[in-house]
DNA sequence: CTTCTAACA
DNA sequence: TGTTAGCA
């Protein structure tokens, strides 16, 4: 189950294949990427190349803005998702508390939120 | 022909 | 975000 997550970090696709499998116009990936969402490789002439996991992610980053999220809010849920998974591997090897908490806290700010709501005509809904 | 960076009538 | 210029 390991050789599947290579493949899919492999970068072989170029922004052309990205953008018909996205609906996203090139100019909207490279900002996504200026914006840290999303980190292509480069070939030998500086291609951004993408892997597949590049697709899914630019996929949830185009339905979270469809539903009203910023870019700052989207930001927020990757790093909850990358200290949360974090904080599994450390618990693993040691019982539990200290990361946890942090986590339970940011999880709670982003809750209590106000990340997402910097659009007009759009209603929030709940978490 | 495709992609890249930078800039804005 | 769109679009365009000038390269590679």
């Amino acid at each position: 189950m390991k050789e599947k997550e290579l493949r899919r970090s492999l970068a072989v696709l170029p922004i052309g294949t990205v953008m018909k499998l996205t609906d996203l116009t090139a100019r909207q990936i490279r900002y996504y990427e200026a914006q840290q969402l999303i980190q292509p490789e480069r070939n030998e002439g500086n291609r951004r190349m993408y892997s597949l996991n590049d697709i899914d992610r630019l996929l949830e980053i185009r339905d979270y803005l469809a539903e009203g999220v910023n870019i700052a809010g989207i930001k927020a849920i990757y790093e909850q998702q990358a200290s949360a998974a974090q904080a599994k591997q450390e618990n693993q090897e040691h019982p539990l508390t200290d990361d946890d908490v942090r986590r339970i806290m940011q999880d709670e700010f982003l809750r209590q939120g106000r990340l997402g709501q910097t659009r007009p005509g759009i209603q929030q809904r709940p978490l």
